[in-house]
DNA sequence: TCGTTCCGATCTGCATGCAGTGTTGAACGC
DNA sequence: GCGTTCAACACTGCATGCAGATCGGAACGA
């Protein structure tokens, strides 16, 4: 779902971090399943030790929750944490656009008026599936072109948590006002206007957040 | 040095995840330092299982870079991404001071004031030390109110890591003009005004991002 | 029917075994 | 003296052993 970014995956323990983390991210395992150590080490053909490792790395990422001698599950995501991942996202992604409006290559320009163009097709036909890729593969340009790695990593963590709390928490944000304020984003950035494109992203993200607080 | 913020440590493995963190934290274990796993489960008089967890936890937090088969080292952390984990920190540190604002209680206000008074004279003095203990003690301040427990832990982590660059680049930003920039914080949270607050606490640390870039 | 008790299966968390790999430093040739 | 070779050592990464804890469910009694 979200970019490995990590380094090529040599050790046991890091293939199956990935594996549990797509199977997390992609809703197949969904907020509270168990993940058995033993169960795992067994379906994937391995001893228990890379599956530990796994499971602890999830956990310091939050994906994941363990209590004392009773196991791991998926992190079950509250309506208010979902809420604080979006005050943090808000600041994150209005950081990013800042910094890609100064970094602005032509590159990104591209990009983004490509995605903008299949995204409107896209809303006006209430794909929602494809709506929910598009509008992760706008976001995700913007943040690589902002050529920071720290917080390129914060919101892939945000991000994935996000995904794992929709699980739970469907919400349609809207199809056709996303693309509407993607556009306003792009505009901002293609104009070099810093200030702007920073509000532009935060505005839109905190849309979002007005969305979740009302629906309680 | 920061909040433990994680549930009692009954299993070894966080112990260890803890004795290690301080131990980098403090500066002990300085960046480059190597971590041999068998070493440190002959220091602690354990097995090697609960130090790979808590190594492995270290990693995740990036604050411990791992190579294959090469073992694991204290991150050295470059000045250029320093200056990207002030520029995460700036806008956390905003999203804290925003959200403090808006839900100021009296304590927040005597406990920011009781550090300011003790910072002034902190700074006259010259006290390096009690310098930065008082500007950690004064932002965890402002982040506790918040009531945010993922910024808060974001910026847990920034602030890990920042830690951990300073132990190369030491860099003193002027205390005087510090205590000034937290008087300006403390009125603007004080007056109610979130615009206010957010804005003086990015200037604070915008500051000390382009004093970061200044000095290369 | 419903609640309690107890036992077995299963899992967690730590300890330990082991093959493959990287490192170091001494012996050697030039 | 200086670079090369190679062998012993040390460590990583995965596999496995094991004690204690937890969970589930059958047997039992009210």
């Amino acid at each position: 779902m979200t970019a490995p970014l990590q380094t090529d995956p040599q050790r046991v323990g890091e293939v199956l971090y990935l594996a549990l983390r797509d199977r997390i991210l992609s809703g197949e395992l969904k907020p509270g399943a168990k993940l058995s150590v033993p169960a795992l080490a067994e379906e994937f053909g391995v001893s228990r030790s890379p599956v530990r490792d796994a499971v602890i790395r999830l956990v310091q990422e939050d994906l994941v929750t363990e209590t004392m001698n009773r196991g791991a599950e998926v992190a079950r995501i509250t309506r208010e944490e979902l809420v604080s991942l979006y005050e943090a996202r808000e600041v994150l992604e209005g950081a990013v656009a800042r910094l890609a409006t100064e970094k602005y290559q032509a590159s990104l320009r591209r990009t983004l008026l490509a995605l903008l163009t299949e995204h409107r097709e896209v809303a006006a036909q209430q794909d929602f599936g494809r709506h929910i890729e598009l509008d992760a593969a706008f976001h995700r340009a913007i943040r690589q072109a902002a050529q920071s790695p720290v917080l390129a990593r914060m919101l892939d963590g945000v991000q994935g948590r996000v995904l794992v709390a929709m699980r739970s928490t469907s919400l349609t944000g809207g199809m056709v006002q996303a693309v509407h304020e993607h556009q306003a984003i792009f505009e901002a950035i293609g104009s070099g206007d810093a200030d702007a494109a920073e509000e532009a992203a935060r505005a839109h993200i905190r849309r979002l957040k007005e969305l979740l607080r009302a629906a309680d």
